[in-house]
DNA sequence: ATAAACCTTGGAGCCCACTCCAAGGTCAAG
DNA sequence: CTTGACCTTGGAGTGGGCTCCAAGGTTTAT
């Protein structure tokens, strides 16, 4: 028997969340104290853990509803329903983990081509990529042309040295 | 100049959409007409290019905002600023896949114990996984012994071959 | 002249999972 | 008997990005 403030602590969630889960019908403590208190039972922890659970795997809150009423009533489904659930989130997991990763690499060719340094953001190729309609991104390869702007001829080899170094845009 | 349904189909975005992005500061069209529709120029679509470019490594509106105000006060602003966001958005990209990583794994290795047949849910390795406390999965390799419980001593062949295709658990 | 296709506004609703608040009741220790 | 830690309720707020609605005004084609 626990007291709301005790079965969070024991979950690492807070009482709030447990009247959230409440409220949304996951999870209605057993019983009540005279004075109007929840009582949890252990049986109501087993199903917390479960949401817990279910939660660190990716399911929704309305997934877990799902989840535990099948669970509560399993002579009435199948395998295939549950794995079928579960199917389901993994695909949309890796749909969005391909998303993300398209972010990632963008992101990360912004960043490449930035020098990231104290200079204008006026010569900046990350606002730069994102003001034109190309995909690809110029690589802040002129720092020293800028800075010292009468070079010698060897200068060209620096160009060509630091041009072999840029990411090509994609 | 286009009017807003001009430019959302030229954009591929609702006029919903661009009104929303008004009502939040992020694009405002430089003028209207008489009657009061929308009248956006060549510059106005420039910006939304800018902004649905954005949208598309991964920013939030939010977040657009900050860009398209150091876009347009670029000498005030240096490189440091802008890289600086791009990689707070990206360690942000990174660590929501790394999660999503792990909701992968998980799923992958309940989806893999699971037979998925039409079998009750009874002995569903998947419900099981979630009541229980442990991080392990047992695999539903128990099938025929079920539907043909009298076996010859062949089955421990059988037996052994579909251990071998097991997935261990974590 | 009239219908169809466009445009205007403010505001509500949706999904998701909390999180916080105010105003009060309960309970154990000192 | 007071303090402080706990508990109760309903409801509002957060972030994110739209999306839809109603009730009207405008423009264009026939
Ligand atoms: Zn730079
Ligand atoms: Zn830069
Ligand atoms: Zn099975
Ligand atoms: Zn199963």
């Amino acid at each position: 028997m626990y007291r709301i403030g005790e079965l969070a602590d024991l979950c690492e969630v807070k009482a709030d969340t447990l009247r959230f889960y409440e409220k949304h019908g996951l999870l209605t403590p057993s019983s009540r104290t005279d004075s109007g208190y929840r009582v949890y039972t252990e049986t109501d922890a087993a199903r917390l853990r479960f949401i817990l659970r279910a939660k660190a795997v990716g399911f929704t809150l309305n997934e877990i509803s799902e989840l535990l009423s099948i669970d509560l009533d399993k002579s009435n489904w199948v395998c295939a329903d549950v794995k079928g659930m579960v199917d389901v989130k993994l695909a949309q997991v890796q749909a969005k983990i391909a998303e993300l990763n398209h972010f990632q690499a963008s992101l990360q060719s912004l960043s490449d081509a930035c020098c990231g340094g104290p200079r204008s953001a006026e010569h900046c190729s990350i606002l730069e990529a994102l003001e034109s309609s190309t995909d690809s991104v110029r690589t802040e390869h002129d720092h020293e042309l800028h800075l010292h702007p009468f070079q010698e001829p060897t200068d060209h080899f620096n160009d060509l040295g630091k041009a072999a170094h840029e990411k090509s845009g994609n």
